[in-house]
DNA sequence: GGGTCTATATATAATAC
DNA sequence: TGTATTATATATAGACC
């Protein structure tokens, strides 16, 4: 359109590309706002020239900020350079699900052991504090000390993973109020509380979480 | 440019304005990607249609996000974060941490009644399935029985928390695999895995963890 | 929604000032 | 540099599938 046809290719005479540009640009923009009119379309537009200069367009009366705002919501990306918080919070996100998994299970793995530990059991009852036994059977005898030691490595456990566990909750200081957090399961694993109100009051409504 | 020459002015004619645009917008890419191309500029181009399609052009090899991290550069403005994915997953680490604090207490709570149950019974045993009791004192039989009963409440109750609790997780599937994952609490409540392994494999370093 | 055709409107390359 | 001219290339409105 012009009166010689030209190759879509970088203009080498600088001179001549700063011609095109400025004439191209104005085109551009036009044909930009008439769509954006005729149409109904919302549309930004940001030119930066060789040279650096920046032009735009934008829709009237949105503002280029939403626009950007819209790309990043349809598209989900970021400005990488400008907030990074969300990856951090992504990353967090599935840690803390590995972690909660990983404890859920080893925690209910213990629970499991209890119970079983009761169940195999004969006649298991309390072995501690070096008291008589009501029994004299041999074997009988050797069981109870078998039973004895898987309480004991059982509650030993059970103590151990409650360190591990307040350790890796500890993590997340923004939940749990770190450390010094009164609800610390070290203390929740020793002095019983009033769970079952907890309970109720921290979870009231679950069909507010979606993912 | 056309058979008949049109004002700027929205189409009124729906049908008409779908054709014009889908036209128009295909010219104006090329036209966008024509001025980038022969002035060597910088362009980035974000199209919104009436019903809400997206459609974008950016010079190659830039991302759009590198031409909007420029124009925030040069206009000094920061776009809002009206990205309401951010506060969707604020939303939900917050909800994800009330609720792991939850089954945290409540199955730490029901470990440690486990353990009292046994330390605060003369001779607790075994006591399920009714079986013979060897023991046969009035006082002592009463304190069995209600054993008994503290013993089932308290494995109903772990069943009951077991359900509750896999219902929560299973509002995370992204975390969990849903409800069909073969690692559910239900089964790990009541099949012993390898845990320890499984412990081990899931959180190897804690030190990547930060908030 | 997309593709084709064609007359016509528009954009612009080359030129001149 | 900017502006105007003008021949020509390109885009597209309207029509039909």
């Amino acid at each position: 359109m012009g009166r010689g046809k030209i190759a879509i290719k970088r203009i080498e005479n600088q001179t001549t590309r700063q011609v095109t540009f400025s004439k191209r640009r104005a085109g551009l923009l036009k044909k930009t706002h008439d769509l954006s009119v005729l149409c109904d379309a919302q549309i930004g537009l940001i030119i930066f020239s060789s040279t650096g200069k920046m032009c735009q367009y934008c829709t009237q009366p949105y503002r280029m900020e939403h626009i950007i705002e819209r790309y990043q919501k349809v598209t989900g990306t970021r400005i990488p350079e400008h907030d990074d918080r969300n990856e951090l919070m992504q990353q967090q996100l599935d840690n803390l699900g590995r972690k909660v998994k990983s404890i859920f299970r080893t925690t209910y793995e213990l629970t499991y052991t209890f119970k079983t530990s009761k169940a195999n059991s004969i006649n298991p009852g309390f072995v501690g504090y070096g008291t008589v036994g009501t029994n004299s059977g041999g074997r009988k005898q050797q069981h109870i000390q078998e039973h004895r030691a898987a309480t004991e490595y059982q509650q030993g456990g059970t103590e151990a993973k409650a360190v591990e566990h307040q350790q890796i909750l500890d993590e997340f200081p923004s939940f749990y109020g770190g450390a010094g957090d009164p609800s610390s399961v070290l203390q929740l694993a020793t002095i019983p509380q009033q769970f079952p109100y907890q309970l109720h009051l921290a979870h009231p409504n679950l069909q507010h979480s979606n993912v």
